[in-house]
DNA sequence: CTGTTAGCGCATTCAT
DNA sequence: ATGAATGCGCTAACAG
């Protein structure tokens, strides 16, 4: 028999056996109007749909999947902060097209902070929500990774260095390194930065890489957002209150476009005047002519898919072989008319 | 009883029955391992272990969402073609960042031609994936759209004049017929296009409009892709063939700016020699200079979420009064230096 | 047209 | 440490 469930004060949702009590009708009726059928009478439909609508009823997924019994298809959530439109897409693209064409489903979360973050994974991890794990940008502690391995939810990092996890990361240290040392080639006595939001470790490393070959008194300020609007406050900003600056490095191309409008808003010749960089090399930015620190952000979106299809048992012959390991992809100095060149070129 | 399963020659998937028949356990410790538990001896536990991999075993994701008894949280499908980078993200940040407001789970579907839609769209249907779905860029049939009323999943569709469902559009043939006129308005005498992929409604109807004004006659090429490239061998093509086209019209701002950059490259000038003008207002478009149609792509996305919210029972309090229905945005033309200006200037 | 019944695959007490 | 029995909410025969 059914119906032991004892639903303390109506604190559960309502099923079918609700909605069959209170419309006075078996559960079969139910699971009729519910899928639409004809076999039923216009009254007893509308009864049921009143009583569906004052319960708020609304039809368990699981269930019904259960019960028609579908095809299993496997599952992967993906968890990204939507800071950078551009970065977004040339991950997020591929990732969904690579799913694809494994057969994989994609449940994606717009993740705001830390706290979302954890918010979301307790619930994946407590509803059993999906077969595998993408992080792009962010990482879990030990104690998380750990009960993912338990429930038998593999992991895999882009853009974060996570330990105990494949994850395919760049060095954004060096990249802070080789672009400040570019500018400084270049002739550069007085650079400054331009950083983004600190919850970004990307942003955290270039800036650190800066910091060690500029100087930790090197002028610098943070932008909230990586827009050109904050770019450009931010470059106004810097250029107020350090006339002499002579070279700016922007941890992202959108800051850097800011920064290249306000710097000629103010009559200064770039690269002339002020010598200019960004970070990602993203779309367009060749159009623009700014110089850059390029990412293979195209590459990490398939390389998330292939390795959660593999790590799923759902990889291609061909790839069957490789393992799924953590990697580092070379970054590459771009240079062209922001900045000046003198004998080296990339990294 | 269990395991009436007439399963024929292995043909439907292992469950945790057959797993534990194999190990010579009961199911009971198949879920064991399967969670992690450490009440298992090990040497119990390595059985079973073997077994699942022999019978290459994954659990039911349903079944198992059903026995935990989680939220029934709501999920909504979104099927997306990944025509244009900057018009998926426009859309698709917007429309997740509002579902996960909303606490609607998001899965996404990229979508590569006519086939793969309905092929998605079959499963599911079959299987209850979703309680509601958002199409970009692409419609369904009347059959199709009868079939998810019976099952009761709401639809919305963006970009794309949906018949019998809410629907949010531009009128696509009055912007290609305004951003034809503005060149001729500029002087234009001999204006040519270039298109995108037919597949795309709004290109065509974009088209549509510049025939109407610029006459069936007028020189056109189809791109097979929106991307600088195309547009920068659409316009060799274009300019070769018809070396007194003094105006170019692209569907795309992407395609633009291609051409753009073929078109100095030949020492002509713009917009003296040969005006330009794209369409979307993509991002950076500003900052190139690009005369465009801007059509509001931010609003897309979060239309669609909050629509699909509502239809679902899940908007705010604050909106619950309004009705779902379809809305037709304003376009409007953005002159830059690409274009020359000549009196009116928005519609 | 409608109600009864039997699973769907798994987690989870309760015994042992 | 392990197995048997029960229920999660729903669909789908099968009767009536």
């Amino acid at each position: 028999m059914r119906a032991l469930r004892k639903r303390f004060l109506m604190t559960l949702p309502p099923t079918i056996y609700d909605i069959a009590k209170r419309a006075g009708v078996g559960i079969a009726t139910v699971s009729r109007v519910l899928n639409g059928s004809d076999r039923v009478a216009d009254a007893t439909r509308t009864a049921v749909q009143q009583a569906m609508k004052d319960l708020d009823f609304r039809p368990n997924r699981a269930a019904r999947r259960l019960a028609v019994g579908g095809v299993n298809r496997p599952r992967v959530a993906a968890l990204m902060p939507f800071f950078s439109a551009s970065f977004y897409y040339a991950v997020s693209a591929p990732l969904s097209a690579a799913l694809t064409a494994a057969d994989i489903d994609l449940v994606l979360y717009n993740i705001q902070d830390r706290d979302h973050k954890n918010r979301v994974l307790d619930r994946i991890v407590a509803e059993r929500a999906c077969e595998g794990l993408v992080l792009l940008s962010m990482g879990v502690r030990p104690s998380r990774l750990a009960e993912l391995e338990r429930i038998g939810v593999p992991l895999v990092c882009v853009d974060y260095p996570q330990v105990g996890a494949p994850a395919l990361t760049v060095d954004n240290v060096e990249a802070g390194k080789v672009a400040t040392q570019h500018l400084i080639d270049g002739g550069a006595q007085r650079p400054a930065l331009i950083t983004g939001p600190s919850r970004a470790l990307a942003f955290r490393q270039r800036e650190e890489g800066f910091t060690a070959v500029a100087g930790a008194a090197a002028p610098q300020v943070r932008a909230d957002v990586v827009t050109i609007d904050a770019g450009r406050a931010a470059a106004a900003m810097l250029l107020d209150g350090h006339p002499d600056i002579d070279a700016l490095v922007c941890v992202n191309d959108m800051l850097a476009v800011g920064a290249l409008q306000e710097i000629r808003s103010r009559g200064r010749r770039v690269p002339e005047d002020v010598q200019l960089i960004g970070f990602d090399d993203q779309p367009l930015m060749d159009v623009i002519g700014l110089s850059t620190i390029r990412q293979p952000m195209d590459e990490f979106g398939g390389w998330a898919a292939r390795s959660i299809a593999t790590l799923l048992g759902r990889g291609d012959a061909a790839q069957k072989v490789s393992t799924v390991a953590s990697v580092q992809l070379p970054i590459e100095l771009v240079t062209r008319s922001t900045s000046r060149v003198s004998g080296k070129r990339t990294t």
